[in-house]
DNA sequence: ATCTATTCATAACG
DNA sequence: TCGTTATGAATAGAT
């Protein structure tokens, strides 16, 4: 056989592809790559690590990792407002009991909250910029926050009864929360939702070290 | 000159780096090897990305779409993919176990984090054109308080599944499920919260004036 | 930060 | 999606 000639890689220029098919192969290839890069350097240097993408498809792919052994907060005395909930929640949320999932819910729409009126407060620029009046902004502003103080209220009441439930049902006298989400040294991947052919294995984190194995899964931060 | 011998690279086991001023060096050099790649990523797969990176300094890196220039502009003018995010949340939140909270939590956090990814985009953009000058991009504008409202309706819809499941729940205790769950303007005293610092006032919808039914939260979601 | 030898990632193909 | 191969890229260690 004289030949085997497989132009092995190639150099590409970084553009768009047009090839779709190729492109689904490129985009699930590097994806993996970054996600692997990323669990490296959490595992190397010890960093708290969130990945979010979202695919030409519209699928949602992300890379969460917790492992936060080294936390300074040079940065909690810069940038108090969402950053500093960001990581404070994220960082609880990996200690995450049932009981917490409820607060940490809280905090999560509260930031959701100020966000929102971050985009508020862009409407009411182009308000006092342009011509736009306010006859609809208002309701809908007061609309929306009503809506998402209610939301969040009922929310908390709610996943907090359906969690202790869940829980007395489950049997647990004392709840565990290693039992049903953590894995602090294990780095998770959250695939797009609905297609999972691999489960990740959440008991079973005997080895802290080797865990490349980001089971596509329910990731837990 | 006779020689450089650099041993060049050499194999490196992946576990945390002890030596700091070793980690540092990695530290830099991966997290911009991963930004990099992410860049890569976005250009030839149009895909948006966030990452976020907590270093062990404490300080905070992050990588937001693409790369600000060429792709920005195409996916700020386009429909924010959190839909779908959001559909599989609720689909997923059929089945959801206790146990599953915890990822949909997480996926919320991402979801929350894009979000914010996209307002500083955004605010970004404005400074560098002046504050006044393209206002009739409205589209950007309105994007992200679009996506938010998404956002929030979709998490009506989440709560309402949650809702019927915990009623399933409840409906096989003793306890009447109504008590928890239909009336929103009722609850105020959600207790699992307090832990937290960054907690703000949960709005225990204690304030009569401030409890408009817009017709979003009567009873149940 | 720069350089070099190596390891790692991956484009094209089956 | 998975495996193979040759090549392009990233980077560990030293300067």
């Amino acid at each position: 056989m004289a030949k085997k000639p497989s132009m092995g890689r190639r150099k590409i220029k970084i553009a768009k592809i047009e090839i779709k098919n190729h492109l689904q192969v490129t985009f699930s290839k590097r994806r993996s790559g970054l996600f692997k890069k990323a669990s490296e350097l959490c595992t190397l240097c010890g960093v708290e690590i969130a990945i979010v993408v979202y695919s030409p498809a519209g699928k949602v792919f992300s890379f969460g990792h917790p492992n936060v052994d080294s936390i300074t907060d040079q940065f909690l005395s810069r940038s108090p407002p969402p950053n500093s909930t960001m990581r404070h929640l994220i960082e609880a949320h990996r200690n995450a009991s049932v009981r917490d999932l409820n607060s940490q819910l809280a905090q999560l729409l509260s930031q959701l909250e100020i966000e929102k009126k971050r985009g508020e407060t862009i409407d009411h620029k182009k308000q006092l910029v342009g011509q736009r009046k306010f006859w609809w902004e208002k309701p809908i502003d007061e609309l929306g926050l009503n809506a998402l103080e209610q939301l969040r209220d009922s929310m908390e009441e709610l996943k907090k009864n359906a969690t202790d439930q869940a829980n007395k049902l489950l049997g647990e006298g004392t709840i565990n929360p290693s039992r049903f989400f953590i894995a602090n040294d294990v780095i998770g991947m959250v695939d797009s939702v609905e297609t999972n052919p691999y489960q990740i294995d959440i008991g079973s984190s005997t080895n802290p070290d080797h865990v490349h194995n980001f089971g596509y899964g329910h990731g837990c931060f």
